[in-house]
DNA sequence: GACATATCGGATAAATGATTCTGATTAATA
DNA sequence: TATTAATCAGAATCATTTATCCGATATGTC
């Protein structure tokens, strides 16, 4: 099972990590994703489309076709994958899923866990696929050994 | 879709959260606990009956017959429903799903989500239900409104 | 002892999420 | 223009999770 993020989204966000450590190559076919982060080829496919239709991802048709990414580097931030996969649910809704919440009623970890999750929020929001290129290559690199 | 437990995890918190604010009385129902927490009755009961295996909740058949923790309050954690109904999968596990992953080939993300992570255990294991007692019975009867 | 009420335990059903398949469309190239 | 290689779009399948059902068993009460 996956921790916060749907498998959908985890392959999402290494996907579109993927695609930003490739700015040589014009587009990246679906396959060649699939093989190198081990994610089915027809599924890698179909959630590029869904970012395709949110903007972030550009696809190419035909023969030699393929995505790459729609945006300078500097304007894509993780977050922005998730809100288009998994939306912001995580954000919103709550650990322990009692009925009825709000900070009039808190739960015992009501405090904490508000801090963690506005955490994780800023962790996926403040920097940019720019900031992180270098230790995504070094990533997808060892991947691929 | 829940954000970090299973709908099983989250509804064994909530049940087992209950049962510290019952005290006064020997046994609770299945049934009781699922009106108050709007959790399927079957569905409840089953997850006591797991709890019970492993030691955190007995369980009494027969007429009058219900659920009660078998451990003093001071001896249960948060922490302890989960590695009982989900384990510790979320601990161990990351958060971009990455095939090989090792501290040697992070992500960009890894050092902060070790953190988050490392945060969360602290959250379930520190303190024990007697600590939560006040917030408890506080949120139990703010549903029951 | 008979009856009512509860859990137990296993089987089953329904719902959701993940994955694959298929046919159509598009575009490069010879 | 014919061929080939790729995405697109949506249906179909598979797997897992969530939820329900039911017969068996236990226990308190009359
Ligand atoms: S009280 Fe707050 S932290 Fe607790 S379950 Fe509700 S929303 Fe979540
Ligand atoms: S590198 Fe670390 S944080 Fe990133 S996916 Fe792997 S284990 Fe998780």
């Amino acid at each position: 099972m996956s921790i916060i993020f749907s498998k959908k989204c985890e392959y999402g966000l290494q996907a579109v990590l993927y695609l930003s450590s490739t700015t040589t190559q014009p587009v990246v076919s679906a396959e060649e994703i699939a093989k190198t982060l081990y994610i089915p080829k027809e599924f890698v496919s179909k959630i590029l489309q869904e970012l395709t239709t949110s903007g972030i991802v550009a696809s190419k048709k035909g023969k030699n076709g393929g995505f790459t990414l729609n945006k300078a580097l500097s304007e894509i931030r993780l977050i922005d994958i998730v809100a288009a996969i998994d939306g912001f649910d995580i954000f919103n809704k709550c650990v322990m899923g009692f009925p009825n919440c709000s900070s009039e009623s808190p739960c015992p970890v009501h405090g904490r866990w508000s801090v963690l999750s506005k955490e994780t929020y800023t962790m996926l929001s403040e920097e940019t696929l720019e900031d992180f290129l270098a230790k995504t290559k070094h990533k997808i690199q060892s991947i691929q050994k």
